[in-house]
DNA sequence: CATGAATGAGATTTCATTCAT
DNA sequence: CATGAATGAAATCTCATTCAT
């Protein structure tokens, strides 16, 4: 293979993607860069040349996992018009992330067991919730101009829209529930709307 | 230096403790043996004449964890009496907990992201939730009895309540909330009461 | 259990049987003073009070082991009168060992393999050995007195059979041969016994 | 401090060599990976980039003696012509092997002691018994082809050969003989070479 | 840019031996 | 006599990281 220039994001994405593989495959804590490396079809060697160490590793693939789900919300959020189906647009992308990408709350949950002792992680991690609760208040803050809320219940809904989904995400790794599941995604989205009706 | 007999219960408590103490002060999987051993004053050796391995450790120190959690839980319930009373306790004690008992959720943070990887830890954790879920379930029966509920909402009322807590707890370690926090601990009751009126 | 005098030769004989067993099943330097214990149904504790140490142990294992077969030879060359029905029945019950006593050889096998590195060891082995010959020196012995058989001759006689009974024990441990071990026996018995015709 | 491309013939042979002298010397079982690395002056990690573990290593010292062992026959054996003079020169250098490498029947003896716990072990070591006998089947051959011995002769005379040999070298390692090794010898070679006359 | 050999600290686990009771 | 709790050294093995090539 001729080194050539100007590989660093191609090689930076197959590291990330492989890193993630394994994290998943052999759990959070217990791959090495050697199985980096040969996931990725790569010498040790250069996973070092384009990350500064494991820990830089860890944090780009949360990023990259963040980045990937964020991107979705917002995709199904900013498809609809009215603030109505926005609200439910939103809630429907949420509840259908542990079907569509049951990856991702896997590597949600490892990475928030490291943030009581990772503040960088803690750091991400809190900026994608916050993130992910602005969109609910962005598109509540027509009720709240409109009198119909208050700055607080904007608050409180939206951080307990995003409490609800990951719990039951996280339920949902332990209980096998098959049919349950799309009981319960119901139930979420019908709770949490009758707070825009 | 002062082998005596029956110091069997006395030398597993202590270093369950350790080990939880460590647990919680450097991350699952994040301690050593020694780590323990040294909390505890003792030799790394006598953790392995209790214990297995640091695998059966890990089990022990998850049981101790739950038993004390769901000791409270049952408490809390069993000292009302009407299902009415019972149910107010049971939300107002699960929501108490991340107050009354931080380190719970770090514990169980942290055994969750391991449960995709280890069986034993995945049953545990299971049966703690199916039994915090029985709890409900339980003083739901009534409402069911009655004809105002049916099993399917029976079963999605609970995994929804401790779902909603699990998820609050967990958003809790992230975003410091200080008085938002009661906010969301009343919004959590406000919720689940309309189930039972 | 009451403590008893007079326990000493029980109790080295029941610890003696029991690393016997556990060196058989677990190899020679796999077992732990615990597994004796715990075969023997004592306490690590007591194989201390009738044995120094482990090295100890051993040795006292190897010298029981030896005792039997010795004593099993003797008593088979002792019962026959003539010369030539010794001979025989040394053969014989040389021959016999590996199939009347297939742990004696495995014993054997071990300890000569550590005999190198420890001199106790090496004493004893040799000296069985050197007993076992005597056996059939002094059957030879009246070969030497009549002049049919110069005492080298006596000797080497004496170490080719030990040596090839040695050697077609620890072959047979290694190659299944069902039918052929009494080919082979058979042979064995035929070869040295053209030594007394 | 100087890693090159290409290391692991050399490498893997300097950790056989070095396993090898620290076995010699300290006995199987009884030498540490930590012992090897210092004999090979390298770190213990190397010897993990090397070999998978310590059995790994184990079975590449035996199959490395074995096959030292195997070629002096081989070479012995084929340099003759006549089938006689292939006999001898069998008998020879077989009965040559304890002055001329004394260490090899060291360490079959040493494996021979693991193989009732090791199958590994014991497929080796089986190999290269049939293989030795191999070479003696196929001398005499000849003889059963010209019907001067029958199948089961010539199995049994193989047989008897390779396990008088290794019985006579594990009694020279116990009892002192110098002299008397040659007569031995002399014996050993005049016992077998009656077969073929 | 890329390789993979090398390091060495550190983790888990075992176990002979001692000794208070 | 007997117990079994306790010690702590030592063994195996892993792995993040470096660096000569």
């Amino acid at each position: 293979m001729s080194p050539k220039v100007g590989m660093e994001p191609i090689r930076r994405k197959q590291v990330i993607e492989a890193a993630k593989a394994c994290m998943l495959s052999k759990g959070f804590d217990h791959f090495s860069i050697k199985d980096v490396a040969e996931k990725a079809q790569l010498s040790t060697g250069v996973i070092y040349h384009y990350f500064k160490n494991k820990q830089d590793l860890y944090v780009h693939v949360l990023k990259d996992s963040f980045g990937e789900t964020e991107l979705m919300v917002r995709e199904a959020v900013t498809k609809e018009n009215s603030y109505r189906d926005k609200f439910s647009a939103y809630l429907e992308v949420v509840a259908a992330v542990p079907e569509d990408n049951p990856d991702f709350y896997i590597i949600l949950l490892n990475y928030l067991a490291q943030s009581p002792y990772n503040d960088d992680v803690k750091q991400i991690i809190s900026k994608f919730l916050i993130n992910l609760q602005g969109f609910i208040e962005d598109i509540l803050q027509h009720g709240v101009n409109e009198g119909r809320l208050t700055p607080l219940e904007q608050k409180t809904i939206s951080q307990m829209i995003t409490s609800q989904a990951m719990g039951l995400a996280f339920q949902g790794m332990l209980l096998p529930q098959e049919e349950r599941s799309s009981v319960l995604k119901d139930e979420f989205i019908r709770i949490f709307k009758q707070y825009v009706d």
